[in-house]
DNA sequence: GCAGGTTTATGGTCATACAATTGACACTTG
DNA sequence: CAAGTGTCAATTGTATGACCATAAACCTGC
């Protein structure tokens, strides 16, 4: 991003101090938070090592004790730390979690009221590249734990839709784990999520979308398990675009319902 | 009467309950950011709209102000409201924006030690989908950014390598928003200010480099001006390829040069 | 040795007071 | 009247102090 301030459309006025936009104060505790944060990631506070306690941080900036608990609780909200109560307790380091940047994206995406189709072109463009990754970087590990649920996919896939969507969240996390990358990883897990709260409640998993699934799924496996990196991404492209297809129809049905249900004042509703 | 506490005595209490695992006893400023999220996301409080004060949260919660600071401040790391002081002042509703999306993209990134390849993959992902989508849903205004960038683009690539790379940085980002997909303009922002960060150390961007960059983005804009989604992926996929390949070969002779600094002079090793 | 209580450093919460900020509105001034 | 200026009031920002809750470490008695 650009730099915000410095308009340069200075008239002759005031030359001297040149063209000052808009001054923000900060806030002591959102400066506090991101000298801390700074010092996190230069290396000053390793992940696991203990900031200084809050009275300590107290008498070091000068602040009062509720800034800087302010600021503890942005640093806490950015995963950067942990706070513990209690003697030997305190602020210690961490790392960001998947879980914690998932629910990020998640408050974004529901604020900005993004579409089912943006989630799905979304994953259309992660999921080949992920499936690709783990056909190359897959351990015994991760292929054994992806055979796991499967297995479990298949099951729930006769009669348990509720657990048939969660194991099917579980497959795509587990397929982005065994990609090694942190970053698709966490991208991937968080679209799962989301898509899956989605299609919870348009009711979109009747019995042959989800015998697709597990068609596709076992097919998937087979390529990332014999390490044919290009087989699986193209294998994944066109179980995605299935599975786009078929949610537009849903989609497209349970509009439909929804404006039949408006339409008609005083028919036979719902039995 | 529900059950109050200390149901059954202490003896097969146990039994009772079940396995219960460790209770984790939260903060009540953990509690009220939660409420108020839910509220926010369930449209009690839509965009724009003002929160109670923090002294009516006070008298209406019965907790206490410090409190109900440090969730306004939980609030505030999430990008779902904005405080301001003053009379009619207050904290009002807002989206979070990409660039707080990006910011804890990045933490995450950086805590988790991402490595420049995993970016690269994570923007082999990306950009293809992000370049079928622009050639699709442009706009003439979009358009019009885009060729603006690339002028400015261009010019800097002749001299001002700094200026160059941000234009960089502009140019992916404009695409990224010609895309009309939020999430994965969030995702491609980040990541493209994500790799300028890390290309600013190496010093990766030789002239016959940046010639390659220009080229490749006049033809990828051309595909996207003239709508032909498929071509601009496959041109943007050769470009990454190609673009890749370069990095590759530049941190190569970084880490080359980094080993020949530290082994003793003499040493001929073969590189 | 160990089961139990005790200590004590630490965060968690609350109350109060005052300072800083800022928009609205009345007030001057030319 | 128009433009600038001062004042006010509501709200957040900050500091201080006190006390409670928690939990690891340390006794203590057996």
């Amino acid at each position: 991003m650009p730099i915000s301030q410095t308009e340069t459309s200075a008239s002759d006025a005031g030359a001297m101090l040149g063209a000052l936009g808009a001054i923000n104060v900060p806030k002591s505790c959102d400066v506090l938070a991101e000298r801390l944060q700074q010092q996190i990631l230069g290396g000053t506070f390793p992940p696991g090592a203990s900031l200084p306690t809050e009275r300590e941080l107290v008498s070091t900036t000068g602040l009062g004790r509720g800034s800087v608990r302010e600021a503890l609780r942005i640093l806490e909200a950015q995963g950067l730390v942990r706070t513990r109560a209690g003697r030997y307790g305190g602020s210690v380091v961490s790392k960001p979690t998947d879980a914690l940047l998932a629910s990020h994206i998640s408050l974004f995406a529901k604020g900005h009221s993004v579409s089912l189709r943006a989630l799905v072109e979304a994953r259309q463009a992660l999921e080949p590249m992920v499936a690709t990754l783990a056909a190359r970087n897959r351990t015994p590990e991760d292929l054994a734990t992806l055979k796991q649920i499967s297995a479990r996919l298949d099951a729930a896939a006769i009669d348990d839709v509720p657990l048939f969507l969660m194991e099917n969240v579980n497959w795509h996390t587990a397929l982005a784990v065994a990609s090694h990358n942190d970053l698709l990883r966490a991208f991937t897990a968080s679209i799962s999520e989301l898509m899956f709260e989605a299609s919870r409640f348009e009711h979109f998993a009747s019995p042959d979308v989800r015998a697709l699934v597990t068609h596709a799924h076992r097919r998937i496996l087979q390529a990332i398990e014999s390490g044919q990196a290009e087989l699986a991404r193209q294998r994944v492209e066109r179980d995605l675009q299935a599975y786009a297809r078929h949610l537009e129809i849903a989609v497209k049905a349970e509009t439909a319902k929804a404006t039949a249900e408006k339409v008609p004042p005083g028919n036979a509703r719902r039995a």
